[in-house]
DNA sequence: ACATCAGTTAGCTCTTGCGCTAACCATTGT
DNA sequence: ACAATGGTTAGCGCAAGAGCTAACTGATGT
């Protein structure tokens, strides 16, 4: 269920660029040829592979060249990785919130009022 | 409801990083301060210091110092982000899903049967 | 055959990330 | 008053990220 933890940060790097974020964005619509997906950004298409070979790298997509046309497609493993460290994380904060409203009500027992400030 | 994509830039490089991952873990479960955070980590403080500042700056952190100690608690907002943009991915991705359903289901309609291959 | 189109390779900048040490406050405890 | 504790500042080094140009390969269209 958890996964190699290197593994993320690839993944999340991969989202800290913008490019990179619209290329997925792009994709999740369905797949598309590099020339297709660099078309909107104002870079050189070296630059622009470099981001292509960055989310391949990371897991976020998977290509493949027929004749000479590289096809991009988004990948769904990442998602759902990134999904559950969130849900990990969820899951600490709520056991802490349980926590605290235990703490919570084992002092409302001692307090006078519950709705009273100050 | 989306905001703004330079933010997630700070928001999603913070998680790049395993150290910080883990000073997140550990936040989920109540705040710290910043040599209780350190302590795990083989580390120079100075070294875990940039850490800290990374996500304070990208908003993952909220910190405030009394007397000479500097106390770490989570912050939310990011999170809820992450989520938003994954739940925006996942949109698209549905939509995509669902134009080829319809494209299947079109095609059903002047194919003999539905099941037949070729 | 030739030109064009889609991508690739090589190599260069400049900036940022991530670690270190050494020296320095400033509060707290004795 | 002094020592120890908890951070902070300054500065250095190395690796990686993100962009560029120039030149090249290899498939496709005329």
């Amino acid at each position: 269920m958890a996964q190699y933890p290197e593994q993320l940060n690839g993944i999340f790097q991969a989202l800290a660029d913008p490019t990179r974020r619209a290329v997925l964005g792009r994709l999740s619509r369905g797949p598309a040829t590099v020339s297709e997906l660099a078309k909107p950004f104002d870079m050189a298409l070296p630059s622009f592979m470099k981001h292509i070979h960055f989310l391949e790298d990371s897991g976020w997509i998977r290509t493949h060249k027929e004749g000479r046309v590289r096809t991009c497609a988004i990948e769904k493993e990442p998602f759902t990785a990134v999904e559950a460290w969130l849900a990990e994380q969820q899951e600490l904060w709520e056991s802490r919130t349980d926590r605290l409203e235990q703490f919570a009500t084992e002092h409302t027992v001692t307090t006078p009022a519950k709705d009273t400030p100050q």
